[in-house]
DNA sequence: TGTTGTGGGGAAATCGTTATCCGACGTTCC
DNA sequence: GGAACGTCGGATAACGATTTCCCCACAACA
């Protein structure tokens, strides 16, 4: 008993056949692309219905050279700030009537390097990476660009020839250091994240450079984008002499923030009354954690909404110009550094 | 000045007339399918690194007949489980050597169908779809299932003949209020999800089969997946009149219970003093809120390792039957039941 | 009446592979 | 020495669409 499965679905020739006409007519009605008369254009349209016609996009794509598809590559699907991008770049895409191939290149540059190959392989119509790495990515990327049209989302990399739209990490973390200041904070710990991700790159280098001029005392912790970073290193920061410990902590993203909060909880310091802490992002755990996280806004959706519009804008005119976006970031005051009233009253 | 885009990749053609050769031959070398000379071999590898020859996976898909690409039917990317889980199911599909098409259908069932639709146009050598509804996605799977391999995953559609790996939620349920019952609790208010999702349906239908049994008092609230109906629910579960009022919030996941904890915490409601809450999934949210919050972990990656091996099994052999698989989640008590002591031998 | 468009239609090339068929050559075994 | 066989290689159909080229009929025009 066949459960029809391997009935293969109609073709352009079976519905030709069917009408009594060419496939290259059945084509045209389809594509819509040149007239045809109006009475078999119905038969047409019908007999395809009948038959439950779906066209082959592999076949499509293979004699127009477009797969209406694009890659997007991300470095770690973990962390929550990437679904929620990758969820806009879905919908963009889809918008443009392009699907989306996912890879994955878990913060390692061979494996992005292998998969960026995969998917120029399937020839798609363009790719959107976040790039693992500054350098160690670049050479990829090159390739990769000399092939198709790129597009680099959220972290850049220079000297590559391609189309980028981030955010402007400077920006994001001044706002947040003068907040902290004018809040009457000036002894800092930075949490970042070592390695050479633009993102990680610039929030460091921005911190520094306002701290050396603003801050009383500043200190420079690094390790990775993670809960448990923010959660050991916070630990450190309050049994550190007293010399050296910080009335604020700064987080280069909100997952080293969510930890940093959670373990000064354990030990009994309050949030923000001893210690202040800020996050980067503004996931949605950022909300949250109690208390809440004092954090910078991406602008997810037009982040994505630019990137897939850039694409399609080279795919369409593959010789212009690389253009480079840099959206700014909005400070999300919460109460891992202000007081808030709640809706009831209750402080905590 | 062209950046070399448009100098289209070699073709199999191409490295057979550097060779000197036919492209049959090249393609034998290249795929290793059948014995050729060791001199020639040698030759065509040598003019197919040469001229940086990628092979067309489009071309190679529409003769071979198959894509090695799989597409991913998720209902709301926004939930924090499903990122996770689509983490491990690319993984899985990667080790099989095949890409993953995402699609989110943003819990909407005719978005769903039309999805599903272009992932067959596509010719996806099969489909992981976590159906919206247990009612109105089953033609659109029945349909899909027809044409091409159809995996179900951690949601289930009666009457679909398809192979499915899900979660045995009911016996979550009672994981979770076993474990309440045993803390002396017996008033609850459980908060679930509106709605024929199967997962849904299953938590909501085991917490009230236990609850008739062995609860003091209880009362159903239907919301969606959302930390916002949490928060709102909690709020009105401590405001209802004492003899409606609970002793324990069960909700139907995560999200939820983090909404509900974080109302609580702001209402200055003791958890689990005065009130405990218990969540479902254990994302990665749940050991962050404080307190953390006590839940059941659904066994995210052998569900995706299982769905990725059921589904190259029915690629491999179509015409089985249909299995469905049921894993067994595990208890994780933390803060929102229990009081637990922290390293620092603080409380709360 | 002859010429020139023009709209509607078919035949066939094409995209880049894989798969089938067939021939040539060398070996082995009666 | 001839038949049978295994191995290596080439030529050439597919795969299922799009697209180019060409043809025919019919109308319009001089």
């Amino acid at each position: 008993m066949s459960n029809g499965r391997d009935a293969r679905p109609a073709t352009l020739r079976e519905v030709a056949e069917a009408v009594g006409c060419s496939v290259a007519t059945v084509s045209r009605v389809l594509a819509g692309d040149r007239p045809v008369g109006p009475d078999l254009a119905r038969r047409v349209q019908q007999a395809a219905r009948d038959l439950g016609y779906l066209p082959n996009q592999v076949a499509r794509a293979l004699r127009s050279r477009s797969t209406a598809t694009v890659g997007l590559v991300l470095p770690q699907i973990t962390n929550p700030f990437f679904p929620s991008l990758m969820r806009e770049v879905e919908r963009a895409l889809h918008e443009q009537g392009r699907a989306l191939l996912l890879a994955d290149s878990a913060d390692d540059p061979a494996l992005e390097a292998e998969r960026v190959e995969l998917l120029i392989a399937r020839q798609v119509d363009g790719l959107i990476v976040a790039p693992v790495d500054q350098e160690r990515s670049m050479a990829t990327l090159a390739k990769a660009a000399a092939r198709v049209p790129v597009v680099l989302l959220d972290r850049s990399v220079d000297e590559v020839q391609a189309d980028a739209v981030t955010v402007d990490n400077a920006a994001g973390m001044r706002l947040l250091l003068e907040h902290l200041k004018a809040l009457g904070h000036s002894r800092f710990w930075f949490l970042g994240a070592a390695g050479d991700a633009s993102a990680a790159v610039e929030r460091r280098a921005a911190f520094q450079d306002w701290a050396v001029r603003h801050a009383g005392f500043w200190r420079v912790e690094l390790g990775d984008f993670s809960v448990r970073f923010g959660q050991h290193t916070a630990g450190r920061a309050v049994t550190a002499p007293a010399a050296q410990r910080p009335d604020a902590i700064v987080c280069a993203n909100d997952l080293i923030a969510a930890g940093a909060v959670q373990r000064l909880r354990e030990l009994g310091v309050s949030v923000p009354g001893e210690l202040a802490v800020t996050g980067f992002d503004d996931i949605d755990l950022a909300s949250l954690t109690s208390p809440g996280l004092t954090t910078v806004r991406q602008p997810n959706r037009e982040l994505a909404a630019e990137a897939a519009r850039m694409l399609a804008a080279r795919i369409h005119q593959p010789e212009a110009a690389a253009r480079a976006v840099r959206l700014t970031p909005t400070l999300v005051a919460r109460g891992s550094t202000v007081v808030v009233q709640s809706p009831q009253g209750s402080t905590l």
